[in-house]
DNA sequence: CGAGGTCTGTCCGTAATCGTACCGACGAGC
DNA sequence: GCTCGTCGGTACGATTACGGACAGACCTCG
């Protein structure tokens, strides 16, 4: 009754995936952490010192440009990590990565994370399937950026983003959402106010609340769905384990 | 007289970088091969049995879309390699990947790689490191597909391709130009002539010369110059080896 | 030399998005 | 209950890029 957390780790879905026995060595590792919101876990360039496994919230990777104005090149939730250069890079972090929407999870050295992937088990393993799948995230947001209107874009995002977050109702700002998809706030306004006409959504000062997921869904472009799948391939056998 | 193979294989800079002995032992595992024009390297969620170290030529990493439409993920010449999925994620490829200008490179099975990438010595790091630089290049490519306009991104792509082609005389159609950049024919069109008009460049039927570089780069986003320090910081003691 | 295919230039109307700006609405805190 | 900072709705012209279509230029091959 009081060794709760050890179990809990299942929340991620990288460490769910684990088995019994790696899960308990790693559980000493893994040390809880808030996630709390703009907090930022590495810069462009800078050191890993901890990988991220979320249990609630959104970790944002983000590439800023000279002027000020930035855009998310993918995101990260309990499906995943933050911080695979940390094992499978040089160390340093190719994107600014933030906390998008507050949460918790927890953290493990990178060091650790090295000696555990090195002994070659299931997690190094699940780490190099999830860094494909993210891989393919990140190659369908530069696609969609390129070929796909704001309204998809926008959608997607939502609908991503609920995946993550469980809860219909998300706590984000016109403006915020702007930056997300590297467009005027005044587009999103533009945007949303349709969309919950529509009956797609409803929308507060401060919050957006999902009413029609399948109607999202068929604005959203392919990419939402084919993202999605490729997390779903990322653990074939789970219910077999 | 007769081995000239091995030396020539500097003409790829992830292999220049590694140590006479490593790159001694690594030449029996490379295969030269040429890089016929179109031809596919893998398919998205194939197998990578190969990795390529192009010395010419320039390969890409595509994602297509379901209605036919596809984009340009990142550009792979002879500064890097292709198939990097094989030793840092699960084997299978994030992309398409495809000759899109001939010339010819090497290649290695991806059992070899990581044979020698398990030796943990140089050739495993400038791989991860390279790792890094190849990300962060995918990364610019999400903001520069988000917020640059189709001119910027245009000039991007030819000195990108320059520097890696060396020629100034860059051989491609309009057409093929806008499937890299995911654009309609005639946009292409209507942003070369006036480059062409203002001296930059000079095309012909199926070929694009480059006149003026720094003309390009004041018009191109900073996204080129980015991408450029990112590959430069790869090989930063280089010359003391 | 001629034919057929490919490549490029151009045009038109239209849709998407931007830049900028202003104002009202909301809500937390005094 | 008021104030002030944040957030959202809206408007306008300007710009970018699209979709679709057509014709001329160029090359290759027979």
């Amino acid at each position: 009754m009081n060794s709760l957390p050890p179990p809990l780790l299942s929340a991620n879905a990288l460490l769910a995936y684990l088995p019994a026995g790696e899960l308990q060595r790693l559980s000493t590792m893994l040390q809880p952490v808030t996630l709390e919101f703009k907090s930022t876990l590495y810069n462009v360039g800078g050191p890993i010192d901890y990988v991220y496994f979320p249990r609630s919230g959104i970790i944002s990777a983000m590439t800023a440009m000279g002027d000020g104005r930035a855009i998310e090149v993918a995101t990260i939730g309990n499906e995943g990590m933050s911080g695979l250069s940390a094992l499978l890079g040089g160390g340093t972090s190719p994107y600014d990565v933030i906390v998008q929407i507050a949460g918790s999870g927890w953290r493990m050295r990178s060091d650790h994370l090295q000696q555990e992937a090195d002994r070659n088990g299931d997690f190094r393993k699940i780490i190099m399937l999830y860094h494909d799948a993210f891989a393919v995230q990140v190659a369908y947001s530069v696609a969609c950026n390129g070929l796909h209107t704001v309204e998809m874009r926008c959608s997607r995002w939502l609908l991503m983003t609920q995946d993550r977050i469980g809860s219909p109702e998300l706590n984000l700002t016109h403006e915020f959402l702007s930056v997300m998809l590297g467009v005027r706030r005044a587009t999103i306004t533009d945007i949303l106010n349709p969309l919950q006409r529509g009956g797609l959504l409803r929308t507060h000062r401060g919050m957006i609340e999902i009413l029609d997921r399948p109607g999202l869904e068929a604005i959203s472009c392919e990419c939402y769905e084919m993202v999605k799948q490729q997390f779903g391939k990322l653990f074939p056998h789970r219910a077999a384990a």
